[in-house]
RNA sequence: CGGGGUGUGGCGCAGUUGAUAGCGCGCUCGGUUUGGGACCGAGAGGCCGAAGGUUUGAGUCCUUUCACCCCGACCA
C-alpha cells in the first residue's frame, strides 16, 4: 500500500496548498463574511501557546493585560490626523444601533490607540502615575480588499501594548523591549528567523514617529511583515491631551509606544515550515507534541500506549493516543501527520514484545526505535533538537535568499529571478520608493539597525548612503 | 475598485440540443479487515445561491441580484 496524496503541491501551487492544509490540519474554517475565518479548536490551541509563551514576558515587564471597548466613537479616531487618514479606508463602522440611527457613528477598533488614550488622559496628572504600561489579547477589524485566512483576515486576533512614558528614553526603550519580545518568540518558539529593523515613511505605522518590524522571509520568497513595535512620540499625547507635571513642576506630553503580534503569525508558520504532506509544527507551539499510534488496539498495545503516555505527561510532554479503532493504521498516521504533530510513536505486537517504540519526527522524517526506559529523556531531547532544527533550517532560508545589490538593475533581476530579500544601501524616499514599487512589486521591508557603520552608495541616485535596507516583494 | 472563476446532498464535482437530479468521498447500519488513507452488502441525505421572466415543461435559456474564491490595485 502506498501513501496517498492528500495536498496540492506548496512550490506549484502555493495558494491551493495553503488553503488546504488549513483545513485538512483542522486550524480554521471560512467564515460566513468576507475575509473571516473560523479557527477551530487545533487552530486556537496554537494561538493559545503563543500567548501561554507571552503572557509571562509581558507582565514581567509590568504590562497588566485589560480590555477596552470594542467601539470607538468616530471622533476620537479622527483626533489625530494621520492615524485616521491611514485607516479611514479600512474602517468597519455601526451607525445603527438599537433600530434607531447613532448621533456619531461607532467605529469597531482596527486597532485601540485612540479609545485607550482617551482613558489614560484621565488617568495621568503626575510623573507619579506613568509609566501606564498596559496589554490586551483582543480582536480587531480591518475591512481589506483581498484577504487570505490567518495572513489577512477581516477580523483578526492579536495583542496590542500601549504604554506611556515620562521620557522619551523610556519609551524608546520599550519599543526595543517589545521588538526583542517578538524576535525571542519568533525564533525560540515559531523557529522562524527573521531581520529586525525600522520601516521607511512610506510604511510606517499611521501616526508612529518610528515603526520597528519583524520581517520574515517566507519560502516562497516574499517577506512576512510578523509584528511591529511603534515609537509614537507624542502625537497622540498631544492630541489626546495625556499630559503631567513632571518632577520640576513644568507641564509635558507622555511619549508613548504601542506594539503587537496577531494571529497573522499562525500563517506564517504554516508557510515557513509546512512542506507537502502537511503542518509541521514547531514542538514549542504544537497542542500535541507526541500521538501514540497503536496498529491492532490490543489489550498489550493499549497498556503500553498508556504507561508512556503516563511517562510523558510527567515529564511535560503534551501526548495522546489515538483510539480510534474504526481506522486503519496508515490512515491514523496521515491524519496526525497532516497536523503537523512534531513526534508520532507507532505501537505494534512488535514494539510491545520488545519494549520499544519506533518513533518517527515529522520535521525530518527520521526513524528511532525508543526504549520504554529512557523514553522520556530521548523524547524531551529530541524535541529540542527539532525546535532547533527547524530555527536552523530558517535562519538558512534566510541567509541563502538575502542578495545585495549595488544598483537598481542588479535589483530588477534579483527581484524578478530569486525573490528574496535584497540588501541595498538607500536614502529613505517615499517616492522613490513609490516608483520601485510600481516597477518591481517589491518595497522596503525594513532599515537594518544593527549594520556596522558601513559607507555606501544608494543603489538609485548612487549618492553616498549610511542606511542598509531590505527590499522584498510581501504578503 | 478592476480582471477571472464558482455557486447542484456534509465535502469535491458531473449534468448534452430544455423533459422523473447523478457520481466519488464522507455519513448510518451489518459483516470481513487492520504495520502507511481497506473491502463487501444494505441505507439516509439535494425543490440545483436568491428573485423575476420565457416555455406545455428550466439545474440548463434570458434579466436582475447576492455571496464566496483566485489574480491585481489598496493595506498596521
Amino acid at each position: 500500500m502506498t501513501k496517498k496524496k492528500l495536498l496540492p503541491s506548496k512550490k506549484d501551487f502555493p495558494a491551493e496548498w495553503y488553503t488546504t492544509i488549513i483545513k485538512l490540519a483542522d486550524l480554521a474554517d471560512y467564515g460566513p463574511s468576507k475575509g473571516s475565518i473560523i479557527i477551530k479548536p487545533y487552530g486556537y490551541a496554537i494561538w493559545e501557546n503563543i500567548q501561554n509563551a507571552m503572557n509571562p514576558i509581558i507582565k514581567q515587564k509590568g504590562v497588566g493585560n485589560s480590555y477596552f471597548p470594542l467601539l470607538i466613537p468616530m471622533s476620537l479616531l479622527e483626533k489625530e490626523a494621520s492615524h485616521i487618514e491611514g485607516f479611514s479606508p479600512e474602517l468597519a463602522v455601526v451607525t445603527i444601533a438599537g433600530n434607531e440611527k447613532l448621533e456619531e457613528p461607532l467605529v469597531v477598533r482596527p486597532t485601540s490607540e485612540t479609545i485607550m488614550y482617551n482613558a489614560y488622559a484621565n488617568w495621568v496628572q503626575s510623573w507619579r502615575d506613568l509609566p501606564i504600561m498596559m496589554n490586551q489579547w483582543n480582536n480587531v477589524v480591518r475591512w481589506e480588499k483581498r484577504t487570505t485566512p490567518f495572513l489577512r483576515t477581516s477580523e483578526f486576533l492579536w495583542q496590542e501594548g500601549h504604554t506611556a512614558h515620562a521620557t522619551l528614553n523610556e519609551a524608546l526603550e520599550t519599543q526595543k523591549w517589545a521588538m526583542d519580545m517578538y524576535k525571542n518568540i519568533y525564533n525560540n518558539y515559531f523557529a522562524i528567523d527573521g531581520c529586525i529593523g525600522n520601516k521607511s515613511k512610506a510604511e510606517r505605522f499611521s501616526g508612529a514617529d518610528e515603526t520597528m518590524t519583524f520581517e520574515a522571509l517566507m519560502p516562497s520568497g516574499k517577506a512576512l511583515q510578523a509584528a511591529t513595535s511603534h515609537n509614537l512620540g507624542q502625537n497622540f499625547s498631544k492630541p489626546f491631551n495625556i499630559s503631567f507635571q513632571t518632577k520640576d513642576g513644568a507641564d509635558e506630553f507622555a511619549w508613548q509606544t504601542s506594539w503587537g503580534l496577531s494571529t497573522r503569525s499562525i500563517g506564517g508558520l504554516i508557510l515557513t515550515h509546512g512542506d507537502d504532506d502537511g503542518l509541521v509544527l514547531p514542538p514549542k507551539l504544537a497542542p500535541i507534541q507526541v500521538v501514540i499510534v497503536t496498529v491492532n488496539m490490543s489489550d498489550d498495545e493499549m497498556r503500553f500506549a498508556n504507561e508512556l503516555k503516563t511517562i510523558l505527561e510527567n515529564g511535560n510532554i503534551t501526548t495522546e493516543i489515538d483510539t480510534r479503532d474504526d481506522e486503519r493504521f496508515g490512515f491514523k498516521l496521515n491524519k496526525w501527520e497532516v497536523k503537523g504533530i512534531p513526534i508520532i510513536y507507532k505501537i505494534g505486537a512488535r514494539e510491545v514484545e520488545n519494549k520499544k517504540v519506533t518513533a518517527k519526527a515529522r520535521f525530518n522524517k527520521e526513524e528511532r526505535e525508543i526504549s520504554i526506559e529512557t523514553s522520556l529523556n530521548e523524547t524531551t531531547k529530541w524535541l529540542d533538537d527539532i525546535q532547533t532544527a527547524m530555527l536552523a533550517n530558517s535562519s538558512r532560508n534566510l541567509a541563502e535568499n538575502t542578495r545585495t545589490a549595488t544598483n537598481y538593475d542588479e535589483f530588477k533581476s534579483i527581484i524578478s529571478t530569486h525573490k528574496g530579500f535584497v540588501k541595498v544601501f538607500w536614502n529613505d524616499n517615499s517616492e522613490i520608493e513609490e516608483k520601485i514599487k510600481k516597477e518591481t512589486t517589491a518595497s522596503s521591508r525594513c532599515m537594518i539597525i544593527d549594520h556596522h557603520e558601513k559607507v555606501g552608495k544608494d543603489f538609485l541616485t548612487g549618492e553616498p548612503s549610511s542606511t542598509e535596507w531590505i527590499f522584498a516583494q510581501s504578503y
